[in-house]
DNA sequence: GTGATACGTTGCCAATGTCAACAAATCATC
DNA sequence: GATGATTTGTTGACATTGGCAACGTATCAC
């Protein structure tokens, strides 16, 4: 319950901007006029503020058929970077994400046994100070983590990441020791989430739920009216305990008849005889839908029935306009779309079932990366005046890396933002 | 995607100040100077808007024990009034509720079989008129409507609500056609946790599931982020479809071995030999602690134990900081609230159950009129502002009857505000 | 009664968005 | 190519609002 004051109006107005070039793409003055409902000569002051600080850059019009003085296109700059940090079992996938969208690199560093915390700290910390030479013009505002795992909110705190066997570990602060750049983290499938609402299926949204089946289980994440809804503590969205039948196979939580202990990755791959290592899931999608076996059928429609069954659970419980699959159910899905949606609309209440759609989701493996880098960039998008009251006359925003030598680019690659 | 502007922020800030002495109960200005961060002469100026509009009432202040000059208390006023309705099976209870909490009045009409919509509209009117009467000198601002059923967030229509056999009746739009009031209706269990979340046992929290038992089935309401979780079209919440076994009984939407399939009110009165008509909760509650039969206690655990399984769904979803539980479900957790938290958590993951509660409601009969009231309020606590651009002098808050005869109160009670 | 403390009130100030008038850049038409 | 219509950026005056500091006021402790 806070009050408002007149700094409070200001960044907000600026806020609104810098989020609607950098979610929806660059933008005319004149149209960011028509979309806040903020008058002509407050978007040229908050524009002008916000290229000051380096966060847009004006670019000449683009030739129009209208009649009437062009306006300059505002776009997010490329110039303001988030580092995006994945950590698997196998590797450790670090990207260096414009406020553009453009993906100005993306490292994957194989590593040969799933790292511990101290060895993904420094590995990682290693990359950034490399990414820090190249990349030194540009301004790194922060570090985002996606965890394979449960992520205390507050603190960034690592409860439980099985699938590394980490336990309680402060990631945020050893890292943020290791790099000097703030660091926030938050569970995989949350920051999935994030960004198939922003960039993927779920474009303009409110009401959002995310399944991702990977290979240690099933996670997930909302948006519940139009907010990443993580819960008290950050742990919101997770599907796979959902009880789904009376059965005793139990999954990795040691829960019996939950969703992951019926649905799994696994069990896909033994049936069509592919090995876990080797197959992504584009592949498994192909074998999948190449696949005539009536076993691997039958598997499939009972997967798929189960899914539903937790599918169902969410509509009725939280009237979502979509669904998103991704990781094996997307593959799942591939294979049988409309059984997934008979059997949903058989469990569900007709009014709420109505309106949800079941859909794949449309960011490939930039996901993580994507949804990473916006939880870095967060702070940012909050309160873009975030270095006011410096006086030093330097950009203060975020780490700034002293090397200016001229960055090469490995990667560079927009969103699929337009 | 709006922008601020002034008004905005003197919306917001007025908005944040009746909210605070609704709902909060009454603060002296001291207080709401340190609650919202504003200054004092700030805080003296909208509070004098308030006053001057009506909405809330100076009091002398309390004799403190503190030096200093006293602060005077502010107070929600007791003339602006919400009116709340609640249609059931066998009779439509009315409230009229102020801004301050207090209760002034509370009818409820038996009705000798379930009423039509037609019939609803008929009787609420005439009470409506007859409260308008009685509240002469009293600004009714709204109508807010308790529906026991899915109710489209968008409009109020009554989609389906299998109780009173209504199907897709525009409820808002007869009623204000009929009273001249503006109507707001929504699910009973959405404004059940409305209720409980600001002057029940959830305030103060931000994530809240609410899982209501009544004799026609099992709903329920979210907050979830701190906002009221409504789904895309109003209808979140229904948890009495979830499924939690492999049985074949069916719920009231034909779906098998839900909660509501299961878990049912009419069995337990089946059990203790009681009738369905003449037993409330208090009743039920007191019954089931009193018996010691076998078959009472072995129902109870399984009940118990399904209910176990729908709210662990919701734990591991929604990551909530308290589970309240209402109407019979109430009287279920009072048997053995100590199985029903063991069962939770043997299917919860111990970092989402570690910091949840389960609690009943403390709200009693008053939950929906409370809830209602709540609803019809809120245009006014978003915009304190509503009848600016008024140039007759005079206060165009709401309807305000024309007969100013003297009101006499037969209820006149208080929220449990403070 | 005196001082300390806490708080309301008042007048001035700074920040911000709005508005209206004007200038600029484009298209359509002649 | 000149002209008008249209759209938009720019500029300066303006209104509104909350912050702030000085002052006044009401209580308590001694």
């Amino acid at each position: 319950m806070q009050g408002n004051n007149h700094d409070d109006v200001r960044r907000h107005n600026l806020s609104i901007i810098l989020r609607l070039v950098h979610r929806g793409g660059a933008a005319s003055r004149a149209q960011l006029t028509r979309l806040t409902g903020l008058n002509r000569s407050t978007i040229g002051a908050l524009v002008a503020e916000l290229v000051e600080r380096g966060l847009v850059e004006e670019r000449t019009p683009d030739p129009t058929k209208l009649a009437g003085r062009p306006s300059p296109i505002v776009a997010a700059s490329d110039r303001i970077v988030a580092i995006a940090v994945n950590p698997e079992i196998d590797a450790i996938t670090v990207g260096a994400v414009a406020l553009s969208g453009v993906v100005h690199r993306l490292i994957r560093y194989a590593t040969p046994s799933s790292p511990s915390i101290a060895e993904a700290v420094t590995i990682t910390a290693g990359i950034v100070a490399k990414l820090k030479r190249d990349l030194g013009e540009y301004s790194i505002i922060g570090i985002g983590v996606a965890v394979p795992g449960l992520v205390r909110a507050s603190d960034g705190l690592v409860r439980h990441a099985p699938h590394l066997g980490w336990v309680d570990e402060p990631l945020c602060d050893l890292l943020a020791a290791a790099t000097g750049i703030p660091v926030v983290a938050a569970n995989d499938a949350s920051l999935g989430v994030t960004a198939e609402r922003y960039f993927g299926s779920g474009q303009g949204l409110t009401d959002l739920v995310y399944l991702n089946g990977g290979s240690s289980g099933i996670g997930g994440g909302l948006v519940i009216g139009g907010v990443a809804a993580g819960g008290q503590a950050g742990y919101a969205g997770e599907f796979g305990h959902t009880r789904v039948s009376d059965g005793i196979d139990t999954d990795s939580a040691g829960i019996a008849g939950t969703l992951e202990a019926e649905v799994t990755r696994h069990a896909l791959l033994a049936a069509l005889g592919l090995q876990a290592g080797e197959t992504d899931a584009d592949t498994l999608e192909r074998a999948l839908l190449a696949s005539d076996s009536l076993i691997v059928r039958n598997l499939v429609n009972r997967q798929l029935d189960f899914l539903a069954i937790a599918l169902a659970s969410a509509v009725n419980m939280l009237n979502p306009q979509l669904i998103v699959l991704g990781g094996f159910l997307a593959a799942l899905h591939a294979v049988d779309p409309e059984r997934l949606n008979v059997a949903v609309a058989a469990l569900t209440l007709p009014a709420a079932f109505a309106e949800v759609s079941i859909a794949p989701a449309v960011l490939g493996s930039n996901l993580l990366m994507i949804g990473a880098a916006e939880l870095a960039f967060e702070a940012l998008l909050v309160d873009p005046q975030q270095d006011r009251g410096n006086t030093t006359g330097l950009p203060l925003l975020g780490f700034r890396a002293a090397d200016t030598a001229a960055p090469t680019f490995s990667t560079s690659q927009g969103h699929p933002l337009s």
